[in-house]
DNA sequence: TAGATTGTTAATCGATTAACAATC
DNA sequence: TAGATTGTTAATCGATTAACAATC
């Protein structure tokens, strides 16, 4: 048992980020990389980086730093991201298509197996080499496909509904790009991915930067 | 002047939730609402939502709440949401195309101009009324346009060299949705968009979820 | 009026940062 | 060896939560 317990939102969070430049390390022929390297590269504190590598439970040596290989393999590891997570997406728009597209995520475990949409113009086609169904069949998919997380990619008046539709199929995990706050039984999990509040960040210091 | 000083990150990231629960209140013809009722509705604390909306400068009454139209205008205000920030986008893919297609975008102040990328088959369209330019044409229209916000939606590997384009051609914020920590002078506003980072915590609580 | 909700002040909680001995 | 970096323990900082008088 990993002691997950003890790692905080914002460590879970800055993680992936580490991950990119140690794999990037690691593509260099790297074998040893320290806190200080990957502090000074994404531009934050040596000491958090350590402690945020603390949890992977990987020792470094003093003056050398972590051995890249066992951390690389500790944070997937963590993140559960050495396991594969099978996943369909509901609302096959451009957001599903990128999505679909993203190349980083069947290395981390994410694999999008189908997409679902009502619109006849989409259903029957074929999206990055994934079938689009139409959401009728999403319950039959969801079960073929042995699929445990719905990301939904649809306009926000569908969302609770398709949410329901998901859960009914026997989807534990709901990755939710729309902007609704989803109503769900406790077991169920969900992630609200919200582009608004990014936006919200970078809007707020822009209106500082102009000195108002 | 606004005491924007006075306003934390994890607020400036709620305030878009907030507004989104009023707005819809508004909708629905209410003229108060209280921060119980957002707390119930968005599963927080009254007391965390009541700070909150304290940064925006709106006083309820007691027992009744908050003016729905005065705390809208307030949020947009803080937000800078109430003026207009014009963009353009680098990289026409299928997430480019999304953002564009976001219809929440041009309400919040946000208005994506012109599309830019380096495929010859991109260049020349149109993208929800806009158009895509080719690379080249960056440093003319960002000027033409007078554009102060560029959208990173192309490949790592060309982030950088985009994001210094992009700067020279007199941009001063950039929203980066590339999984590249961007390297640019102190005055150059950078909003970095992680979607690695919300898929690690869902993927760390369905591994928590199953017990591990 | 009664009681739900507000704004304020204080307490708690948790995350970040500092200090430092150990060590490669 | 000398000194950069580690892991740990303690201090600080900031955000969340609690308490409560004021009030619509």
């Amino acid at each position: 048992m990993r002691a997950s317990k003890l790692a905080s939102l914002p460590t879970i969070k800055r993680l992936p980020s580490y991950l990119h430049v140690i794999e990037n390390a690691a593509r260099e022929g790297r074998t040893f990389i320290s806190g200080t390297m990957i502090a000074d590269e994404l531009e934050l504190e040596p000491i958090q980086v350590r402690k945020d590598l603390a949890i992977t439970g990987i020792v470094g040596k003093p003056r050398i730093g972590f051995p890249v290989q066992n951390l690389i393999e500790a944070i997937y590891g963590f993140l559960h991201w050495d396991t594969c997570h099978r996943a369909v997406i509901v609302g096959a728009g451009s957001l599903a298509t990128a999505l679909m597209g993203y190349p980083e995520f069947p290395r981390r475990g994410l694999s999008i197996e189908a997409a679902f949409d009502t619109d006849p113009a989409k259903v029957g086609r074929v999206i990055n080499g994934k079938p689009v169904y139409h959401l009728d069949k999403l319950a039959e998919r969801v079960e073929k496909l042995s699929a445990s997380m719905a990301i939904l990619t649809v306009p926000s008046q569908s969302a609770q509904d398709v949410a329901e539709q998901a859960i009914m199929a026997g989807i534990t995990a709901i990755w939710n790009f729309t902007n609704v706050k989803l109503k769900v039984p406790p077991q169920v999990i969900v992630q609200k991915e919200d582009l608004s509040s990014g936006y919200a960040v970078l809007s707020v210091k822009i209106r500082m930067l102009n000195g108002e």
